[in-house]
DNA sequence: AAAACGGGGAT
DNA sequence: ATCCCAGTTTT
């Protein structure tokens, strides 16, 4: 068997199985182009199983590229809420807005257009343009990667953007005539169902007999891999800051950077390392952090609980303290005036403004599991 | 080429 | 505890 017969058998029985096998997926439902971009987008980084719930909520509130394109930015980020990776849902709203007003509000179908839009790189490009228009194009994502690299047996670093081009390339001569969308469907589901990281079910695979990865007996070596970096960590104290109401006080995050102009319980780095729960220590800290970010009085403090929230990058261990105000060192006799990004407020305002998870646990836990509506189990 | 950017599920 | 995931943007 050459190799050009090891392509094509692959392509002939990879497509077969997966209209005998796919899921029966939300998106899978019809080809309308939003929705596939929708899915596609949540889907980056992201299991089918935490998406679906999002998906139907999303489409529910925002059907239509007008109705996502005409809502508050406000309202777009609470329906993103707890799926991470929040620059996906700004700049989708971006990008729906200038396929509102650019391309009248139909999702373009050519490679330059689609790959411009914001938030749209290599693998959406390919999947909007084969799933919703059937264009042949791949879709490389860390799926694709890995069947490939078993397959056709490639040790090349699927890290490097290198690899990612070839795997492209490879996957483009695959796509079998008029059925880009569901052969580079079938693709990511053979990686999501059989051809899994661990212990890849090669006895059910449809493509066994002429996997080049399992002939070699590599398949669990495969793909090639470069280890990331561990997440820093970083040591925070949080204020959960309550008034007399039983309202707390939460800040918006700055328009930039990590969980951008999302909401959070104030907080600040912890000077030294400590892991004993040090009410002076968080007091001071506090106390500095919100005279100067918020030119109020901290009083005392009382240890509350931890939190740890992991990003790809860092890690936050957290150390909770409740408290309240007092008037400020600086000025004493002045009504604690907040700045724009402060704001008292009470669990049904938490219907409106979007909190990353590890906010949301930490008020789950203040107030006793009531009011607070996290979008997790 | 490397770092920034969330969160959860599987083993 | 460790790895990994239907990636894109910025540096």
């Amino acid at each position: 068997m050459n190799n050009s017969e090891q392509k094509q058998y692959f392509s002939t029985e990879l497509l077969a199985w997966y209209r005998r096998n796919k899921r029966d997926l939300p998106w899978r439902r019809s080809r309308n182009p939003y929705y596939i971009w929708i899915s596609e987008i949540m889907l980056q980084q992201t299991r089918v199983d935490t998406v679906i719930p999002y998906f139907h909520r999303f489409v529910d509130k925002f059907p239509t590229v007008d109705a996502l394109a005409d809502a508050p930015e406000e309202e777009v980020l609470k329906a993103w809420e707890g799926l991470g990776y929040y620059s996906r849902a700004r700049n989708l709203q971006s990008a729906v807005r200038e396929v509102k007003e650019r391309y009248g509000g139909v999702v373009p179908d050519t490679k330059d257009e689609v790959f411009s839009l914001k938030g749209v790189g290599p693998y959406t490009a390919g999947a909007i343009l084969s799933i919703a228009y059937n264009k042949p194009e791949p879709a490389v994502d860390g799926n694709v990667m890995r069947v490939l690299s078993r397959y056709f047996l490639i040790e090349e670093d699927i890290m490097k953007g290198s690899t990612r081009v070839t795997m492209e390339k490879l996957a483009q001569e695959l796509i079998p005539e008029g059925a880009a969308g569901d052969f580079n469907q079938g693709l990511m589901e053979l990686g999501a169902l059989v051809c899994t990281p661990k212990s890849p079910g090669c006895l059910t695979c449809p493509v066994l007999a002429h996997c080049a990865g399992r002939a070699a007996g590599v398949e669990d070596t495969l793909p090639v891999k470069k280890k990331a970096k561990p997440p820093r960590p970083e040591q925070r104290y949080v204020a959960l800051i309550t008034d007399a109401a039983g309202r707390v006080l939460v800040r918006q995050r700055p328009q930039e950077g990590l969980l951008a102009r999302l909401w959070e319980l104030p907080h600040t780095e912890a000077p030294g390392l400590l892991t004993l729960p040090d009410a002076a220590a968080a007091q001071e800290a506090l106390a500095g952090h919100l005279a100067e970010d918020a030119g109020v009085g901290l009083g005392q403090v009382a240890w509350l609980m931890q939190a740890e929230h992991v990003f790809s990058h860092i890690r936050w261990e957290l150390e909770v303290y409740t408290g309240g105000l007092v008037p400020s060192p600086l000025r004493p006799d002045e009504p604690q005036l907040l700045p724009s990004q402060y704001r008292w407020i009470s669990p049904d305002d938490m219907e409106q403004l979007a909190f990353p998870n590890v906010f949301l646990r930490i008020l789950n836990a203040y107030y006793g599991q009531q009011a607070i509506i996290a979008h997790k189990k």
